[in-house]
DNA sequence: TTCAATGTTTAGAC
DNA sequence: GGTCTAAACATTGA
């Protein structure tokens, strides 16, 4: 699903209403999707029953503290030494249902993100993981790729997490100034800077949606390179981040593909979008066609008059 | 039938 | 070493 607005979305609604809460039993239905540490391993799969059976008796019975996010990660904070990390890539998400959710949608949701997704049973065919917990209530982890992954540690191995000790900062921490950005960008002279946001090594949480909403609202064309860039427009787009960022939070999330919240409701970022998904469509600014062009591999949309 | 889809890593080419 | 692309992961739906 997701980017940080999107993953932030979930981590505090999962916050809201896992902490306190006690595992009953996990029940997991796709082995790679599971692991349990050393750290850092994030795509390495278990895909074993041994190892899903080291993943649920890890967690059963543990209580929930917290749940954080870092980068694009998901991290639950247990009782006892153990963490459990997941990574939503691209089509992951949560599902948590308590006894009132339950009456009320009998457990069909619209796991897809679009008017005309069916209602969907859980757990279903995408269900791979399913938390029990002790006060009856449920948590259903579902994803249509499998390329989501799920792992137990020790929590002194959370700040050795591969993935996060290789990346950049959060964008909303301190540590993330605008000396620290423009150092971070220019060494990268020869890349698009659309390809430059993205890389969480210059920060995190920056993804296809994001990225483009961020050049947008900078007036800079995606493909620009950074070599040739001038330092007022670095600027630009670094005042552009947090807002951009922070709009897709207050909206929980963007209603793109397959994000749907973590009680099955959709996120209300996609209508602000002014260029992702919009291909062909008017610019909302000027009414200029929007243009689209592969970059990276990830197709990236611009408005050709508004971002120069 | 072909193509594209929110993410990330890795291999290979230049 | 930097940086690009394509491929890999698996599935759906336009």
């Amino acid at each position: 699903m997701p980017e940080l607005p999107e993953v932030e979305t979930v981590v505090r609604e999962l916050h809201l209403k896992l902490v306190g809460r006690t595992i009953r039993s996990v029940d997991v239905r796709a082995f790679k999707l599971v692991a349990v540490g050393p750290a850092g391993l994030g795509n390495k799969r278990t895909q074993s029953a041994a190892g899903a059976k080291a993943f649920s008796d890890a967690l059963a019975g543990k209580q929930i503290l917290s749940v954080k996010r870092r980068a694009k990660l998901l991290i639950f904070d247990l009782s006892g030494p153990y963490s459990l990390y997941v990574h939503l890539k691209m089509t992951g998400q949560f599902i948590f249902e308590d006894k009132a959710l339950r009456a009320k949608t009998g457990s069909r949701y619209r796991i897809l993100n679009k008017p005309t997704a069916p209602l969907v049973q859980l757990p279903g065919k995408h269900t791979h993981v399913i938390f029990q917990f002790k006060d009856g209530s449920t948590l259903y982890f579902n994803d249509l790729r499998k390329f989501a992954y799920m792992k137990v540690v020790k929590d002194v191995e959370v700040d050795q997490i591969k993935e996060l000790q290789e990346y950049g900062p959060e964008p909303f921490d301190r540590a993330f100034t605008l000396d620290a950005f423009v150092t971070a960008v220019k060494k990268r002279t020869k890349s698009p800077i659309k390809l430059v946001l993205m890389d969480p090594k210059v920060v995190v949480g920056i993804g296809n949606i994001y990225s483009d909403e961020i050049l947008f609202q900078a007036r800079v064309r995606p493909d620009r390179l950074v070599g040739r860039m001038q330092d007022t427009e670095f600027r630009a787009i670094y005042d552009a981040i947090r807002p951009v960022l922070r709009k897709g939070i207050q909206a929980k999330g963007s209603s793109v593909g397959d994000f749907v919240r973590t009680d099955g409701a959709w996120g209300g970022m996609g209508k602000y979008h002014f260029v992702y998904g919009r291909k062909k469509q008017h610019c909302k600014v000027c009414d200029t066609m929007i243009e689209s062009k592969k970059m990276g591999g990830r197709t990236t949309s611009f408005c050709p008059h508004c971002q120069r």
